[in-house]
DNA sequence: ATACAATATGATCATATGCTCATATTGTAA
DNA sequence: TTACAATATGAGCATATGATCATATTGTAT
């Protein structure tokens, strides 16, 4: 019945938005991007990873248009695309320093 | 310093929060849960799934004091234990359902 | 005690994930 | 053109994950 699919479709994309925010290093990158926008090098300093790894990272939540991306010269640019998660992130924060 | 390694530890703890809601039988779980308090076989029979595959879920989720339990006679009753999750959730689906 | 129902648990397996390495691509400046 | 800087990409690897199977455990009723 179409309730049905509609409602797996829904809990489907739900859980690729939460899969995005389930991994450290995506958490510390949107983190990043939410106080300015940061080229590939800025972020990969900034959290001391290497730039292949933020690059891939990037393509992923770009891909979930969680983030977007300007050129600049050589330089891309990225920024949030989606600050809807970044609420969800603080609401979290603020949830586990109440129960702690 | 001390403001890095706190920071650190809530990103880890929020990413465990994301991560409980990063797989679709979980959030279905959760869902039926928030309606009213399931049995292991209600759920799985709900969802057509292995009793095991739900046990195994409801001791991760129970892990994480996202539900609890109560025992009546065989039978063991699961409902959530934190309805914050749920918000987490209506909001992703509300944003979701926006964005499409 | 036995039989049964409900649930829990450990082992296993296929797939997913995150990182790193090496290299490719792209664009710029000399 | 060449050299370089910034980024992207694909392969490979170790670990994590989710499901299933078989079996164990727990509690109940007869």
């Amino acid at each position: 019945m179409p309730y049905h699919s509609i409602e797996n479709e829904l809990i489907e994309q739900s859980s690729q938005v939460f899969k995005a925010l389930s991994d450290p290093t995506r958490i510390k990158i949107l983190h990043l991007l939410f106080y300015k926008e940061c080229s590939v090098n800025e972020i990969a300093n900034q959290l001391e990873m290497n730039q292949s790894t933020i690059s891939h990272q990037l393509k992923y939540l770009k891909q979930l248009r969680l983030v977007k991306n300007r050129k600049e010269k050589t330089t891309n640019y990225y920024s949030l695309d989606d600050d809807h998660v970044m609420n969800l992130l603080d609401q979290t924060i603020e949830h586990i320093k109440h129960t702690n």
